[in-house]
DNA sequence: CCGAAGTCCGACAAAATGAGTCGCAATTGT
DNA sequence: ACAATTGCGACTCATTTTGTCGGACTTCGG
């Protein structure tokens, strides 16, 4: 006697089509039985059964893995990120754009992730064009970058998600790491802490074997990574916005700098726009004519230095530079 | 007699669900109807009556607007990005950081459009810390900024989407624009040709009344603008990539440049990872100790001109920096 | 090598519900 | 005001869904 209410039929289907996993993680149709028997749906094992199978047969892109018993069920791997709802044109315009904007300046795993939903955008373009009247998009829009784009390093996408999955379960990896002072395919133990990302580059911030000391991995001189799955020793007094603030990882200390700057006429228009903070004051002087002097206050950061010296002469400092407020 | 196969149901939900834009956008179930069956589905209007309710008892959120006849059906504004297959936990992990890292240094309108997918990242990763053993992710990953951080001027949304399909339909816009010598509320018909976003800036480029020449309108400083649905007048002889290397909006204009320069160890080991060029060549020098030569072929651009620049005394240009080949 | 436990699947029957049809009332547009 | 559209309740029939059961097969452990 079935306490099906009125569609709670689709609501299953899409409910199993949100616990299946990409290929190739996999789940058992017994797991989701379970899970959809949490979320409330009275119904056997059977009929789950016989949801997955409908699901393939109705042309989804959902495969089992029957070489051995119980089935493994998953999405296809290259199954596309669907979204819903649809993207409109004018969204989907802006994803496409976005991926070439900051597709060279992103670590390639971070762009890897975002792949498959800018992609989706290009789709929904392309195939927005018969219903409206899209005349070659790619021919409109471009970005270019605001930036130098550097090259970067290969990161094994293989290592990246075991490091990920470790750093999430807290437990210790086994790794090779190509060391920079020329060592290769080193194995060690670590016990991962944290990660950044910075520039182009992706670290594991840890500690390895039995030391305390943390230490900074390039994800991209790791060369092979396996999770134990043995619990990680945590440094009890690590906490990762303070290790930065320390001058780890090239960050700021936390301390303001005020600025006195004196700029050309054409960066001075420029940022007159893209403000350098909410609350900056940007004059007029006279003495270069058409010059603008502009006093902010902001965090002290090597970046900050790096834009300053990159204005090159269309930017004076005027204030001592190392003052610090 | 309905000629229902097995899982059409399912599906017509599905591709209905695909058609529902998000509100304020809405469609009938008119037109709902013709365009389910334009893809195969034979069935009456009263069924997609029922199918658009039956989504909305379900327990989606979607919304009808019954202040008039027809109802305009539209998913609700609020409705989160759903995606499918589910992003895994290392992949939400990454778009977590995707977020912290590339907002800062994206348009405003550029964000918008990626936040909706990327806040389902961080959806994910909430939800799963219950099943797995995700313990305060947020302490664990941190990314820095390769950049400083300019804090990009305001785009009204709705200026954007309207100049944005204008552009795709090749309609004349009316805008008021605020123009950069002070002259403000300035009423204009421009036919929209391009869009480019660079740095933090966006621009339209196009032509303004029934003059030919192409100009450069900054999206922050339209105030209003509405699609008059009339077709443009094309340039015929504008293209993009030629009009962009022709040196407008600060492109490089294709020519390559021969690098040849000498940079820090630091610098060195640094640019052994993150490449410039795939063929560059870095080779140790004795002149200043642990110095690097360095020698690469690269398009010249003024963001490489910056980027030189901004190193600072790390480096020292070899050869004639304005050779080229 | 054998048995126990688990898994998949076909078959079957009863119930639920999906879907076509019709007609009426309300809204819209000319 | 009239014609056309639209939404919707009601009715009916047949398709589908779903629980149950049993057989065949796989896996695992001793």
């Amino acid at each position: 006697m079935p306490v099906t209410n009125m569609r709670a039929t689709l609501m299953r289907h899409w409910q199993i089509m949100q616990m299946l996993p990409r290929h190739p993680a996999s789940v058992t149709s017994k797991s989701i039985h379970e899970r959809i028997a949490d979320a409330g749906y009275r119904v056997t094992r059977r009929t789950i059964e016989r949801d997955l199978q409908g699901l393939v047969e109705a042309g989804f892109p959902v495969v089992a893995d029957t070489s051995q018993e119980p089935y493994l069920w998953s999405w296809d791997a290259r199954t596309p990120t669907f979204t819903l709802p649809t993207p409109s044109v004018s969204d989907a315009l802006l994803l496409a754009m976005v991926r070439d904007y900051v597709g060279p300046m992103l670590p390639p795993q971070m762009l890897d992730a975002l792949r498959s939903y800018l992609d989706r955008a290009v789709q929904v373009l392309d195939s927005a064009k018969s219903h409206n009247t899209l005349a070659g998009w790619r021919d409109k829009v471009h970005a270019v970058l605001p930036t130098q784009a550097l090259i970067a390093p290969d990161v094994n996408p293989e290592v990246h998600r075991v490091v990920s999955d470790a750093l999430m379960q807290e437990t210790q990896l086994e790794i090779t790491y190509d060391s920079m002072t020329g060592k290769k395919g080193q194995a060690m133990t670590v016990h991962p802490h944290a990660m950044i990302h910075r520039g182009q580059m992706t670290y594991v911030i840890g500690t390895c074997w039995d030391y305390t000391d943390m230490r900074h991995l390039a994800l991209h001189r790791i060369k092979n990574a396996t999770n134990t799955m043995i619990p990680m020793v945590k440094q009890a007094d690590f906490n990762l916005p303070a290790y930065l603030a320390q001058g780890h990882g090239d960050f700021g200390d936390g301390t303001m700098r005020d600025l006195d700057i004196r700029v050309s006429p054409g960066l001075g228009e420029y940022l007159a726009e893209c403000k350098l903070t909410v609350d900056q004051v940007l004059t007029k002087v006279d003495e270069p004519k058409g010059w603008f002097r502009l006093q902010a206050s902001l965090p002290d950061t090597p970046q900050l230095r790096w834009w300053l010296l990159s204005q090159g002469d269309e930017l004076v400092v005027e204030a001592n530079p190392t003052n610090q407020a």
